[in-house]
DNA sequence: TTGTACGCGTTATCAT
DNA sequence: ATGATAACGCGTACAA
């Protein structure tokens, strides 16, 4: 079957509109802008050739002079991981009704140096939300280019940055609390020390337990990913000294743990309490569904939206705003955590 | 705290470089672009400035000339569906590779028209990777714009596009028969009428039954995600005439029915069984574990980048290929369905 | 091998 | 109220 479509039409230039309405193409410009009222005649004529011409605007030219391009870049970790995901979608959302593109980089794939990639993307954007989670060579990078920025994630803020996100010790320490008062006593914490605030998580934790007989045992993992987690469960539940709560760093090592726990014969939560932190939409679809910590991913991604916005739009005289907007979580308490006799 | 970050620098640009090298621009621009070789002398001069300034070349200036933005535009339905995240993942992946940037749109908020939408991502791409899902006066103006595109999703090739996905009628064959040598009569298939396609896993379904004394029921939902599996489940499965099986027009339905079915008080797979579409990481994790059928979601991701980038570097005078390119499905049978006894 | 000069489509400045 | 024109930063004929 021989292609029929058409090649890509050179589209309208405003010179065309302004030709076509017999005025100057300063006048067309500034009618599209909006910045001055013309004569009834003229009106016509331009919206006329505009809508016969089927004009729009050249974002490329526009934003040669502008200095503005549109375009917001949004850094994420993994995609895949339902967290990002919902981040994703809320800075989207807000992106979107502000008239701004998302321009989206996946950070996986280690092929290209994440500098490298940050340095390509900050050309095409107008600010970028990224993760506090990136290298401090990147963060420097940033800092110092003076592109408009906003971290997710990470509570610390980065000197003259600006961060977005639930706080993991808080977070941490209400999930402590929470199994604390269910009876658990050994706790097994599986972190990530990949994300720097897998170390929050688990002084939350510690915090939480403090003063009572509780021990507490740390173990870490090489990705938070639910495969990890099916990796790590049968020498952490099987040991001579079986945990009675596992805590994971997230719900994806959370529910490959859970998954491998069943598939070694053990109940859960009878024989062992598990539970993670993000509030991933599939924790409620496990059974046991998933205790987990919310910790407003979508949120995020909207209030960094926001910020970036502001700080994008912002007077460049008036200093911009630094530290860390701290998002509330919660605790959601599910079937895959329950009480235990008192010792 | 005030902020002491530095403003946003102006660039080096091409005649900085050239000043700073004491050469033309022109010589600059053919160095970088690698068109031509130089003196010993020159190119150390050259490379030297390039890296005391940190010249990189403006994307948008470079834009303008070649008719070339290296962003490519992906326009998903509803990111928080993991099949929709892998296909992402996948075409991420390819487009970074090939030194492509990625402007992410979700038209889930439908508070943009989309077509709209379109035109104007349409400006500040090269190509675009769109719904096969999308409205006709949308695909019309897609067609009729000239810009390289290629769709995924539903097989039927929409006339001079390009399309890209595993085949719904042939997944839903494949299940259907696994279901109807498991002994299966009674089924039901939940539908989603806002996609097209589901009306090809339904006659699929129906296809494997045929000359069976299976009874095939139709239902619709209205949107494919877990709430609307939890919401019709009851209705569903506590009639007067229950399924024992319960085909969904995805993973994410097939997810809510088979929490709200065990919720009712149903054994899943002894009770009813359960299966969906799309083999989503998460289906892997519930138990039983879910039946599903892989629709390559990774892999569409990624053919369909790497056809929108040779649609893109074609050579404008030989005519672009046509038609659809079907990708393998395949059964994946776990937990959520089990024999029956022959009737 | 290297440089000059023009044009890409737009906005902004300054006249009129 | 409207128009002429200079940027914006780059690639590329064409000239040298």
């Amino acid at each position: 079957m021989p292609d029929t479509s058409p090649r890509r039409r050179k589209a309208a230039t405003i010179h065309d509109v302004a030709q076509a309405a017999s005025v100057s193409t300063a006048t067309v410009s500034k009618f599209i802008n909006g910045g001055q009222r013309f004569t009834r005649e003229v009106e016509e004529r331009v919206t006329q050739a505009i809508r016969d011409l089927g004009y729009r605007s050249n974002p490329l030219a526009r934003g040669m002079i502008t200095g503005r391009t549109g375009n917001v870049g949004l850094v994420i970790l993994d995609i895949l991981n339902p967290h990002f995901t919902s981040l994703v979608k809320g800075a989207s959302r807000v992106a979107m009704r502000a008239g701004l593109n998302l321009l989206f980089a996946d950070a996986t794939e280690g092929q290209t140096p994440v500098l490298a990639m940050l340095q390509d993307l900050s050309r095409r954007v107008d600010g970028l939300i990224v993760s506090a989670r990136l290298s401090e060579i990147a963060t420097d990078w940033l800092q110092h280019s003076g592109v408009p920025t906003v971290y997710y994630g990470g509570q610390q803020s980065l000197a003259g940055g600006y961060g977005v996100g639930a706080d993991s010790k808080t977070a941490a320490l209400m999930l402590g609390r929470y199994l604390r008062d269910q009876g658990h006593r050994r706790v097994h914490y599986v972190g990530f020390s990949g994300a720097r605030w897998s170390a929050d998580r688990w002084q939350g934790l510690q915090q939480a337990f403090e003063g009572s007989e509780a021990a507490l045992t740390l173990h870490d993992v090489a990705a938070p990913v639910a495969e990890e987690g099916e990796r790590v469960a049968s020498s952490l539940l099987l040991s001579a000294q079986p945990p009675d709560v596992v805590v994971a760093y997230n719900d994806l090592l959370a529910l490959g743990l859970l998954g491998q726990a069943q598939a070694l014969g053990l109940r859960v939560p009878e024989d062992v309490s598990i539970a993670g932190f993000d509030n991933i939409l599939y924790g409620r679809y496990t059974s046991p569904a998933l205790t987990t910590v919310d910790m407003a991913s979508e949120l995020t991604g909207e209030v960094a939206m926001q910020r970036l916005i502001e700080r994008i739009q912002a007077d460049p005289d008036t200093p911009l705003p630094t530290g860390h907007e701290t998002l509330a979580s919660r605790v959601i308490a599910r079937g895959s955590t329950a009480a235990r006799r008192m010792a």
